[in-house]
DNA sequence: AAATCACGCAACCGCATCACC
DNA sequence: CGGTGATGCGGTTGCGTGATT
């Protein structure tokens, strides 16, 4: 590790901005070899010219598996309100109940929505108008992915998808089997947009939550 | 078609906290 | 117990891109 000192390095610049997919694929390698962690030793074993801080962010929002990427669900929105009104901008600890979503996607997610310098009033009817737009979004596309996946199954006779869905679930492979579920619980959500943002909802869904992941657990606001 | 604007997102920065010596 | 390095967190910035004029 020459020309290394702790996680600075002597006579040697990091290199900043945007990642390269060569980059990634050293840090990717570097993670798999070495685990998580120790970010401060990445630039000496993996030959990146990164800085400790500048890995651990890259992969902790980016390169981790298992995070979700695209747009946030109707469902993790009213999470981060509720949450956001407990807490406020703790997003590492909101993060903690959005499995597969960082806390700088929320921190973002929040500013471009509702970090305004309108009144409470205000902010609540942007709220609103926003919820409602997602909300309907949402279940057109729902309602999209659920056509896609019963058609094939309904073309040659004349049961309602309702009654289809079993013949789906009995007849494709357990991954399949687990996506329809997916889209099962999302139409569900989709359908019961109207109640679950009544207040009181998400709060009694957190608090099955807090229950449900001892492992994460909650923390005083 | 070009210029400008607005937005979303990735990444950086500074500070706080923790762990180790 | 204080010093130093490592890590985590929240605030902020800057760039790319699509929309608008």
């Amino acid at each position: 590790m020459a020309g290394m000192i702790g996680w600075r390095m002597q006579d040697q610049e990091w290199r900043k901005g945007p990642w390269t997919p060569e980059e990634d694929d050293l840090l990717i390698e570097y993670v798999r070899m070495h685990g998580e962690g120790r970010w401060s030793s990445v630039a000496g074993c993996s030959g990146l010219k990164r800085c400790g801080k500048s890995c651990r962010l890259r992969w902790v929002n980016y390169l981790r598996p298992g995070l979700k990427k695209g747009q946030l669900t109707p469902q993790e929105e009213g999470i981060i309100i509720e949450l956001h009104a407990i807490w406020g901008n703790k997003w590492s600890t909101i993060a903690r109940y959005l499995p597969g979503r960082t806390d700088n996607e929320i921190k973002n997610y929040w500013r471009t929505n509702f970090k305004t310098k309108k009144t409470p009033s205000q902010i609540r009817e942007k709220q609103k108008l926003k919820a409602s737009f997602r909300r309907d979004q949402y279940r057109q596309q729902v309602s999209e992915t659920m056509n896609s996946f019963v058609l094939p199954y309904t073309e040659d006779n004349n049961r309602n998808k309702k009654d289809d869905a079993y013949a789906v679930k009995s007849s494709c492979t357990t991954s399949e089997q687990q996506q329809y579920n997916q889209c099962l619980m999302a139409q569900d959500v989709a359908t019961g947009w109207d109640v679950v943002s009544e207040d009181g909802f998400w709060s009694e869904f957190l608090w099955d939550m807090g229950n449900y992941n001892p492992n994460q657990p909650v923390m005083e606001p």
